[in-house]
RNA sequence: GUGGCCGUAGCUCAGUUGGCAGAGCACCUGGUUGUGGUCCAGGACGUCGCGGGUUCGAGUCCCGUCGGUCACCCCA
């Protein structure tokens, strides 16, 4: 038995590889038509990169990394189980490394995207591997001026906190974009927002101590998964939570949660909604209090995207904190993420992902130009001519059969799907056949039967 | 780390109370003297995950082990 891959990784045969190539073009596609710039960084970073502030669950889920050069580097490992760097668990943390470390000359706001290979060291499951595709988008920085951004005088807060919902808004707008842009619909799945600051708000209202808030965070997180109220309620006291009124609000009947007595959530909302209505997305969007999301950096805003019978599709928010932390100017920025894998199986179940043949189509897999000879001794300007029609950019394939016979190396040409075959006459003569269309002309001089290959390629731009 | 289910050809899977290891798809060759997705004939492909045990005989029964998968924990 050959070995298999480590748990948790894909092998990408080409129809696989095309796949994920699909995705990954709507990605680009909608964060470059939204205005947003491809950036990416380095696939493993310093570990104490993340231990800043990523939260305690990610830490446990590193993919530690080391170069093994020295003995003593071996032993530091051995001892502490622990390497000098980890593979990337998420992309914020090089985000804010990169936007802090060139702060001064960025556009502002900033709007970058990227796309690459994620690690984490968990136990796969359904919706979850170890190596996995992340698609990152945020908005760094405001569109009022810089000395605006972090004043908290009453005068600008208005201000600021409608600039933020402008930023907010960008985010969702691109990630409803990208749903849309694949046949996903309302229906299909919703983005649930809530906003950190108003709950942490709530909290105090509550009698929450300011340091029991990340926990109180946490036990909200976890609801929607517990078991029973009754669960939630020990483990609540077992955070050291004293409040009643949290208890009473944290453990209401399942279902959406009503905000606390004398709350609007209207008013809470007001700006954001405004964006998402303006940008006509306001019907993908429900309002969520229980959503908080696990991330320990987040500040404000945060939503995900989630469907029925999967697992979070997405998930982002507001991390105002961020950039400063890691050593740049105070800079409110807000983003989200979206995994490979659960958008994925979530296309494949509602039928989205496109036809095998038209995957390898789109990922440029189908021949423009097959090149057969019909006679011995032709197999020299069968090589001449490949070599001509791919310096002339075309995706030029001959067969491997040693067959003479032409309805074979047809048939040939046809399960690769060539759109045009050149079946070679002689060393300067051949035919050109278009499969599609079943036409066929020639004899002719090569130069000629180039010249149709060329044009019957071109009119490929304009097929469905 | 804990638990349920599953391991037979490259893929999807049959395989009877224990009796010669199979089908479909895919792959290769041919249907000879030049026109394609169909068709026909043939071929290659297996340590039945691995190791042990029971038995005259094990893909089948028992034990162990490894791998996969789903769930728990956790959630970025």
């Amino acid at each position: 038995m050959p070995p298999s891959p480590p748990p948790g990784t894909r092998d990408l045969y080409p129809l696989e590889a095309a796949r994920r190539r699909f995705l990954t073009e709507a990605w680009r596609r909608v964060s470059i038509r939204h205005g947003f710039e491809e950036v990416d960084g380095p696939t493993f970073e310093h570990a104490d990169l993340y231990a800043v502030k990523s939260g305690e669950g990610i830490l446990g889920e590193l993919f530690q990394a080391f170069s093994g050069k020295s003995p003593e580097e071996v032993e530091r490992v051995k001892q502490s189980g622990r390497g000098p760097y980890a593979l990337r668990p998420e992309f914020t943390p090089t985000l804010a490394r990169m936007y802090a470390a060139r702060a001064a000359s960025l556009p502002k706001p900033a709007k970058w995207f990227m796309a690459g290979p994620f690690f984490r060291a968990e136990r796969p499951q359904r919706g979850r591997l170890r190596e996995f595709l992340q698609w990152n988008v945020d908005v760094l920085g405001l569109d009022i001026p810089q000395e605006m951004w972090n004043v908290k005088h009453a005068a600008s807060r208005e201000a600021v906190a409608e600039a933020k919902a402008r930023m907010d808004a960008e985010c969702i707008s691109c990630c409803v974009a990208f749903l849309e842009t694949v046949g996903l619909t309302p229906a299909d799945v919703r983005v649930r927002l809530n906003d950190r600051a108003i709950v942490e708000n709530w909290l105090h209202g509550f009698g929450v101590e300011r340091d029991r808030v990340p926990s109180a965070f946490a036990l909200l997180d976890q609801r929607e998964r517990a078991s029973s109220m009754g669960e939630l309620a020990s483990r609540s006291k077992a955070a050291g939570i004293e409040s009643e009124a949290f208890l009473a609000y944290l453990t209401q009947p399942t279902g959406t949660m009503a905000p606390p007595s004398g709350v609007s959530i209207d008013a809470e909302f007001s700006a954001l909604r405004g964006q998402l209505e303006a940008l006509s997305i306001a019907e993908w969007i429900d309002v969520d209090l229980s959503i908080v999301r696990g991330l320990a950096y987040y500040t404000g805003t945060v939503f995900e995207v989630i469907a029925l019978g999967e697992r979070a599709v997405a998930g982002g928010g507001r991390y105002d904190n961020l950039v400063e932390l890691f050593g740049g100017p105070p800079t409110p920025a807000v983003g989200f993420a979206m995994g490979d894998v659960v958008i994925s199986l979530l296309l494949q179940d509602k039928g989205l992902m496109p036809k095998d043949e038209e995957l390898m189509e789109a990922a440029g897999a189908r021949p423009d130009a097959f090149v057969i000879a019909a006679k011995d001794d032709l197999d020299g300007a069968v090589l001449a001519l490949l070599s001509r029609l791919r310096r002339e950019g075309l995706h030029a394939r001959r067969s491997y059969k040693a067959t003479r016979n032409v309805g074979k190396l047809l048939k040939d040409a046809a399960a690769v799907r060539a759109r045009i075959v050149i079946i070679l006459e002689s060393p300067t003569t051949a035919n050109v056949k278009h499969l599609d269309r079943a036409e066929q002309q020639g004899p002719m001089p090569l130069d000629e039967a180039v010249e149709i290959a060329q044009q019957w390629t071109a009119e490929r731009i304009g097929e469905p």
